[in-house]
DNA sequence: TAAAGGATGAGGAGGAAT
DNA sequence: ATTCCTCCTCATCCTTTA
């Protein structure tokens, strides 16, 4: 710990911050630190010069830099002031490993950067926590109900003169008022400015009034709490310095300074202190929206916090114990940047007990054993065999068993979660026991193996904790949400605003685990009637596609997930990495996508302060994906159409006309699997057989549709005759003998180059078919056609970053198949197609131009066959 | 083959004792 | 200020079982 005021004449009690600071006995002292120019402080001599020596101009310098002037003068002294580049390397190392408590480097302002702020009204003198009072408090002590009038307003005086101070040292009136209220009218002025340094180290919520639900703890809460959040302000900061961490920190990696905790972990507050009204300042460059809200676990390694909220917008992290929602313990960081007054709790709130939780356990529920809560449920539970060997270790006592015994059992019992449910029987809880406690709908995740259940409920949201803190933006929102959810695992958030009645208008999420995602679909397909779109690899959710998504929706109002904690989590016995570690580092992933969002959606200029700070941490991650505030964002346009995919556009890549063929079928009625595969294969086959063919794709048709089609094929020529050489062949009788068909050409084109042209490559392996057929009633316009046509065409360009390739033009055989006009466009995945035809514009443009002249149409996809992707 | 069982501590945080 | 002690942790890997 970097001493760099030894000279300090305080009372000790808060020397490092005092020392750190400024002189805080003082206003006018610590007026003059924030401030260029000539000093006044003590420790300058007459000549103006600091400590004698010191340039005046260089120690302004540097506190113009926001460097506190006593660590100036330190660095100065220690390394003399003619290298100002050593000297400001020093200050910054000083600030690395000292915890400067002056939050003005960087970017934003002291205010600015409090990370949260109590507000209290302005006649409250009283904190919550004093309500009983009992303990006769400091605040208390000068409003007893035998103080005149005359010692009233000599009071009132003597705060009044407090706060003027408090303000003129640059402190925010609100936040003078709240330390007075906090530490009481007698203390001192400098007292009372290191409490309010206090206040907006993380983890203020350890001075808000809590642990409602630890029996003992609020009887008489007064003077003992303040005590103990006095003594654990100073005890932090002296440990890791104080003010926003997130401004702390070099860049380098090397000084990967810890977080502290709150304790209690209550975060910015609780459902019960919501008279209480909280407020904080989030950095400029954090507001919403998009709202965002990251999770993972509170005990991470060193660092790895202070990493993450450097990454998120240096927004503090909001640590909160589940046990205070709920009966279970879970530790949790949650970084948003979400409003934190008025939030609500979710109704009926569960019980914080495990007797009420489950009141059969309480027959059974042996004296000896004190815990009332549960600790962190986690993904794995007890063996039979552990239970077997509790069961035993109790069975030969009658009465209760000796302490040895006691402890072991006891031991078990809190690190596996058991309960009593026997005499000296104990048991793990069940899946559905976990679903109750964390706040799930009953049997959520049924279905799945057991094991995979206890898996995916240990890695989940405790729904009741998230729904709180999102409970803001419920009146936000009255209209429903689109949300971008991240490492959804069985949907918590999804659930958490379901109960909140948020509606969600369209989810995207991203999750690995197929179970998972089954969990959440069902869920989805039972609750809501919104658009899931669900993705299964983070990464494949790349730039282009979020700003598909964008477009479509007009972006997303809330990106919410937690990233993998496996590298991160206490449990981990074999890779607990960091960060860094393999699951965990898919963080950086949580960033891009969210840094994406937010600038695509506010504009350049909305983090045009976070260059600095982005442009180091790149430097430490280079391993990962670069912030993009170092990236440009390139919004598609129509001009990359054409070297995506092979739909028309006004762009000068050179184009090749096709003829595209679409052959519906309709299969004998009982087809066999063997017969059905061997006649896709046989078509399949054709373009090895006919000339002319450059592409072929089918399959069979998804959703049912009016003229019962059953399978579709895709052909594309180079010129009409091959398809006349095509249909006149045994190929094509064969399949007419067999099957009912119906056959639709149109002439197209294609960019001119081997992939476009003949539908080759990764992109064409697999994905989705959409084709559209549609005839125009006789009465309708050219004028209106060709609007229609030219609305659909701009869609598709407008889509054309999750389009692989596009046609559409004017059938050939309009009589023959009663189709005047059809398009063919391939998507990647049934994803993509699902968010292109059930997006709002595609409805509204169907509603609006298409269906209004349309005499007749057809929509219908199929799969692309993998039968295809062997022979290819 | 999938599901379940069982063995496997380190690394902090926090508090009490010294 | 330091040391000691207790407690807790969204897990992984290998083997066994159904």
């Amino acid at each position: 710990m970097v001493d760099w005021a030894s000279d300090s004449d305080n009372d000790g009690k808060f020397e490092w911050d005092t020392d750190g600071e400024a002189e805080t006995s003082s206003a006018p002292a610590l007026r003059n630190a924030d401030a260029p120019g000539p000093s006044t402080r003590p420790r300058q001599d007459a000549n103006g010069k600091a400590n004698g020596s010191a340039p005046p101009a260089l120690v302004a310098d540097f506190m113009g830099m926001g460097f506190p002037k006593e660590m100036v003068l330190k660095a100065i002294k220690e390394i003399g002031d003619t290298d100002t580049e050593q000297l400001l390397e020093l200050l910054l190392t000083y600030q690395a490993i000292g915890g400067d408590p002056s939050p003005s480097v960087g970017n934003c302002s002291a205010s600015a950067c409090a990370p949260q702020v109590l507000e209290e009204d302005e006649d409250d003198d009283d904190v919550n926590w004093d309500e009983d009072d009992t303990g006769g408090n400091c605040d208390r002590a000068h409003h007893s109900d035998d103080s005149g009038d005359e010692d009233f307003l000599q009071e009132m005086s003597e705060k009044d003169e407090k706060i003027k101070s408090l303000v003129n040292m640059g402190f925010p009136e609100d936040e003078a008022k709240m330390a007075i209220t906090r530490c009481g009218l007698d203390a001192s002025v400098d007292t009372l400015a290191d409490s309010i340094f206090a206040s907006q180290t993380a983890g203020n919520g350890y001075s808000v009034n809590l642990s409602d639900y630890e029996d003992t703890e609020f009887s008489s809460f007064g003077r003992r709490k303040k005590t103990r959040f006095m003594d654990g302000s100073k005890k932090k900061r002296k440990r890791y310095g104080s003010g926003p961490q997130g401004n702390q920190v070099p860049f380098d990696g090397s000084h990967e300074e810890p977080m502290p905790l709150p304790n209690p972990m209550v975060g910015f507050s609780l459902p019960s202190d919501r008279l209480r009204s909280v407020h904080r300042n989030l950095p400029d460059q954090a507001f919403g929206p998009p709202f965002f809200y990251y999770e993972n676990v509170a005990l991470a390694p060193k660092g790895v916090w202070t990493t993450i909220s450097r990454f998120l917008y240096d927004i503090q992290p909001e640590f909160v114990d589940s046990k205070y929602f709920c009966a279970a313990a879970r530790k949790r960081g949650y970084i948003h940047n979400l409003p934190i007054e008025n939030r609500s709790p979710v109704l009926p709130t569960p019980p914080k007990t495990i007797s009420e939780a489950f009141p059969n356990t309480k027959r059974w529920w042996p004296s000896w054993d004190p815990r009332r809560q549960f600790n962190c449920l986690q993904t794995c539970v007890a063996s039979a065999k552990l239970t077997e060997r509790i069961r035993c270790a109790l069975g030969s006592f009658s009465d209760a068993p000796p302490t040895q015994v006691q402890k072991y059992v006891l031991d078990e019992c809190r690190k596996w979660n058991l309960v009593w449910v026997g005499k000296n029987k104990v048991a793990p809880l069940e899946p559905d026991e976990m679903e109750f406690l964390l706040g799930y709908p009953r049997n959520h995740t049924r279905g799945v193996s057991r094991t995979e259940r206890y898996r995916a409920l240990g890695n989940s949201f405790q729904v009741d904790t998230v729904a709180y803190h999102l409970s803001v933006l419920r009146d936000m929102f009255p209209n429903g949400m689109n949300v971008l959810s991240l490492f959804s695992g069985i949907g918590g958030a999804e659930v958490a605003l379901h109960r909140l009645g948020i509606r969600m208008k369209t989810v995207i999420s991203v999750e690995k685990s197929e179970v998972n995602r089954t969990v959440l679909k069902s869920w989805w397909d039972q609750t809501q009637t919104g658009t899931l779109i669900e993705i299964a690899d983070v990464r494949h959710l790349t730039a282009e596609r979020i700003e598909s998504f964008i477009r479509r929706f007009g972006g997303f109002d809330l990106v919410i997930g937690g990233s993998p904690c496996n590298n991160l989590a206490g449990s981990n016995r074999h890779h607990r990495d960091g960060l860094e570690g393999e699951h965990s580092a898919l963080f950086y992933d949580y960033f891009r996508i969210l840094d994406h969002n937010c600038k695509t959606i506010a504009g350049p200029n909305k983090y045009q302060n976070l260059g600095s700070r982005t442009e180091k941490d790149s430097a430490v991650h280079l391993s990962h994906p670069l912030p993009s505030a170092t990236r440009k964002v390139v919004i598609c346009t129509c001009s990359m159409l054409g070297s995506s995919n092979g739909a028309p556009s006004s762009g000068l890549v050179k184009k090749r006309k096709i003829v595209e063929h679409i052959i519906l079928l309709r299969a004998k009625p009982n087809i066999s699997d063997v017969e059905e595969k061997d006649m896709l294969d046989y078509l399949y086959t054709s373009q090895y057989q006919m000339r002319g063919i450059l592409a072929v794709s089918l399959g069979r048709i998804e959703d049912p549709n009016t003229e019962n089609f059953t399978h579709a094929v895709f052909m594309r020529f180079q010129q009409k005759d091959d398809i006349a050489k095509f249909q006149s062949s045994p190929y094509y009788y064969k399949i007419l003998d067999e099957h009912g068909s119906v056959s639709v050409d149109f002439e197209s084109e294609v960019e001119d180059d081997i992939i476009p042209l003949f539908r080759r490559g990764e992109d064409f392996n697999y994905g989705v078919e959409f084709m559209l057929l549609i005839s125009f009633l006789e009465s309708a316009s050219r004028d209106s056609v060709e609007d229609a046509l030219a609305s659909l065409q701009r869609m598709i360009s407008q889509c054309s970053s999750f389009i692989v390739q596009a046609t559409l033009g004017c059938c050939l055989n309009h009589m023959d198949s009663g189709y005047s006009h059809a398009a063919v466009i391939r998507f990647p995945s049934f994803d993509d197609f699902k968010l292109f035809r059930e997006g709002m514009e595609y409805k509204d443009m169907w509603a609006s131009k298409l269906q209004p002249i349309a005499e007749k149409s057809l929509e219908l996809h199929f799969t692309v066959d993998p039968v295809g992707n062997q022979l290819m």
